[in-house]
DNA sequence: GTCAGTGCAAAAGTTTTGCATACAG
DNA sequence: CTGTATGCAAAACTTTTGCACTGAC
């Protein structure tokens, strides 16, 4: 259902490994809400995210403090990025998904992946050129998608 | 002191020209918000801009509320973008200013501007296999700037 | 058993709205 | 004059924090 990213077993240890590392704790809160986000293809927002545990979690309470504080520690480690985009609200996303950038549709907020070779190559080279240590990039272009554009 | 984008003198009248067409007030407030961000290089906070345009006024009363509601009309027209990256708040910018992409340091914040033709081009080149009609774009790249990274 | 994590509720921060007044057209 | 824009204050959201209790290690 999702494109392939990492592997979620990957993943899974590689998060764990982090957690180590740092002495924080591997709970079932966090687990899945990792799932839930390599699951997901969408973007959602941290709200968004803390209903989808709700739900997961059949009735049991997910706090959104808890979803808040995740978010930064994954953040933090790489693991997710957020993007905001004018008044859309912050989203977000699983970063190891392969990259890929975002063409987002300002009348409709339509978000349509895409991914360029070029581009990235072209990135790598940059971040070089500037002594720049790169673990993540966010492109969006913006206007409007085919079916605003007829409308306008 | 500024790199050379559109000039004021043609922005002002583009925005003018917006305002008329929608029937909306060219008032000083706007202007100054304008002018402000047409001088700033940096890339301010909405609460920011508001603290120097009430410098600009010297002492007169800039409402926070029009800050917002104006950058949230300019936005709308495509005079402006904001960004907004991981923690670091919602930030503003002139979008014609000539296009310039970002490259941001996720430990101390730093923002490099860069500029890369090619990529440029595959953009429009996407955007036009997508059936996207293209007015902007961000791109920022993230990771630790060469002072962070030596840090770590 | 210890110490980090959790949920809740309160607090802090950000953005929007309602309303009476000011001012551009 | 008319009706939009403004500033202020209140409201609505979003995100973070404090605290007592739970649960991972």
């Amino acid at each position: 259902m999702r494109e392939v990213g990492v592997e979620y077993d990957i993943l899974l240890a590689e998060f764990k490994a982090i957690l180590k590392k740092s002495k924080l704790k591997f709970t079932s809160q966090r687990e899945t809400l990792l799932k839930t986000l390599y699951e997901t293809s969408e973007h959602l927002t941290p709200e968004q995210l803390c209903d989808r545990l709700k739900m997961r979690s059949n009735g049991a309470n997910v706090g959104i403090a808890t979803v808040y504080r995740t978010l930064n520690l994954l953040e933090d480690a790489g693991f997710v990025t957020s993007i905001s985009f004018g008044t859309a609200g912050k989203k977000i996303e699983l970063a190891n998904k392969p990259h890929h950038d975002h063409m987002i549709c300002k009348k409709c907020g339509e978000i349509i992946e895409f991914r360029d070779e070029g581009i990235e190559k072209a990135q790598v080279l940059i971040a070089e050129a500037h002594g720049f240590r790169l673990t993540g990039h966010i492109q969006q272009l913006y206007g409007f998608c085919k079916k605003c554009s007829a409308e306008n």
